[in-house]
DNA sequence: TGAAATGTTGGGGCG
DNA sequence: ACGCCCCAACATTTC
């Protein structure tokens, strides 16, 4: 049997500036690198023809063909990752394996369950931050408990990130890569999905829109977003290299990444939120939930344009300009009063760069049960957001294209009412 | 990273 | 010059 030791990619899609893979390559020789097309995962994709599956599946391809260049290759499995290192242990002698950590809940599990399959066989399993700059645990107050509120957070991230600025994992010792001809990577096919027609924009940051970002983040007809998300949710950027940029060029734009790493660790220390409010007295509100509301605000026809635009965006694109990503949740959640985890699922289920812990947590900040949340008698007025950041209806006649015929539905409930209702009802269930 | 209602202020028109 | 009113602009409170 040979004897290899494995680095193992999960969402860390890159060559340059990987932690895990650094360390791997620094400290063994004949290093396998492997991707395991998670069946546990996979399996809850209802469209088979997911763009992220795609996305995946084109950088494994590129990730290959650079390791070719090397004189080396990246095994690709489909499968349970617990069976399949069941199955490479009778494949090859392993030394070690290691990996970049995540910190989602059912990454954690299946981190743990992996630990314990290769320690039974005295191997250990490495872990190295990656995805992040500070992970949970690393940001905690005076008496070492975590931070429920975003701005003191944020000031004590920036102020360990400025005493010791992120290092580039470099040079990466591609000699000790385990040399071998290229193995067979499964199609897409062979793991049951099909190519999407929605294409992934590419990864370079176009500087100009950081350095404005503070200026332009607001107007979703204008290209003032970075669109990185889904590169920091697969890693094919570096986390260490974007911050660094953000530092430099926009303070407003570095913000949102520390929001990232809030809501990770508030993820962490707190997995019930995937389905309970952070705020275990709002799970009390009475949620109206009706189902033919639901499908309009799915479908873009709640006769609130700027609501309407960002859902049809989403749906065509999969993507959604983050300050309407606000506008659709606050209306879904006050106006309609539906559950927010309906609009949460929904966002998971289309959103390109859908990311757990930033998805669950702007949806309850939206619907006010969050961290730091606002108060729930915020409610955004769908008219007075369109005309502060969409006053010339570009965005809107982009999506919407019937918006001035009788085609355009009616709006589905009168906003001074919805309002109102929104309001009593938060109240009555918070003074239960 | 609200919105709407309510309160305050101060300038200008006017007797 | 003064008081009064109106009202816009701004500030504060409330939901």
């Amino acid at each position: 049997m040979k004897k290899v030791s494995i680095f193992w990619f999960r969402r860390d899609l890159r060559l340059e500036d990987n932690h895990g893979l650094y360390q791997a390559l620094k400290e063994n020789e004949n290093v396998l690198p492997l991707f395991i097309f998670d069946k546990n995962i996979l399996d809850k994709l209802d469209n088979k023809a997911d763009a992220r599956v795609d996305f995946i599946h084109d950088q494994i391809g590129k990730i290959h063909q650079e390791l070719a260049k090397k004189g080396s290759s990246i095994l690709v499995k489909y499968g349970d990752p617990e069976v399949i290192f069941k199955e490479l242990l009778n494949e090859y002698s392993i030394t070690a394996v290691y990996t970049n950590r995540d910190y989602e809940p059912y990454a954690t599990t299946r981190d743990e369950k992996v630990t314990r399959l290769l320690n039974k066989n005295h191997i250990q399993l490495h872990r190295y931050k990656d995805q992040v700059i500070f992970e949970p645990g690393e940001i905690l107050n005076g008496s070492g408990e975590f931070y429920k509120v975003f701005t003191p957070f944020s000031k004590v991230w920036l102020s360990k990130f400025h005493s010791a600025k992120p290092e580039e994992f470099k040079p990466m010792h591609w000699k000790n890569l385990l040399q071998t001809s290229a193995l067979e990577l499964p199609s897409l096919q062979e793991i049951s999905f099909t190519k999407s027609d929605i294409s992934i924009p590419s990864k370079t940051a176009d500087e100009d829109i950081i350095a404005h970002y503070n200026q332009t983040r607001d107007f979703p007809a204008k290209k003032g977003t970075s669109r990185l998300g889904i590169h920091l949710r697969f890693g094919t950027i570096s986390i260490r290299k974007l911050a660094l940029k953000a530092s430099e060029l926009n303070a407003t734009y570095l913000n949102e990444l520390i929001w990232r790493e809030f809501y990770m660790m508030i993820l962490a220390y707190n997995p019930q939120v995937v389905d309970q409010a952070f705020k275990p007295a709002y799970d009390r509100i009475p949620w109206r939930n009706k189902e033919e509301e639901f499908a309009a605000w799915c479908e873009g026809k709640t006769g609130y344009p700027i609501v309407d635009a960002g859902m049809r965006e989403l749906n065509s694109t999969g993507y959604m300009h983050n300050r309407v990503r606000m506008i659709v949740a606050s209306f879904l959640t006050k106006h309609l009063l539906i559950d927010w985890r309906w609009g949460e699922t929904y966002f998971a289920e289309k959103l390109l760069d859908y990311e757990l812990a930033s998805n669950n947590g702007g949806w309850q900040w939206a619907a006010g049960t969050g961290t730091d949340a606002q108060p729930y008698f915020r409610v955004f007025n769908p008219t007075s957001q369109q005309e502060k950041f969409d006053k010339n209806w570009k965005y809107i006649k982009k999506w919407i294209p019937e918006i001035n015929s009788d085609k355009y539905p009616k709006p589905i409930v009168d906003h001074k009412f919805a309002r109102q209702r929104a309001i009593d009802t938060y109240k009555s269930a918070l003074n239960q």
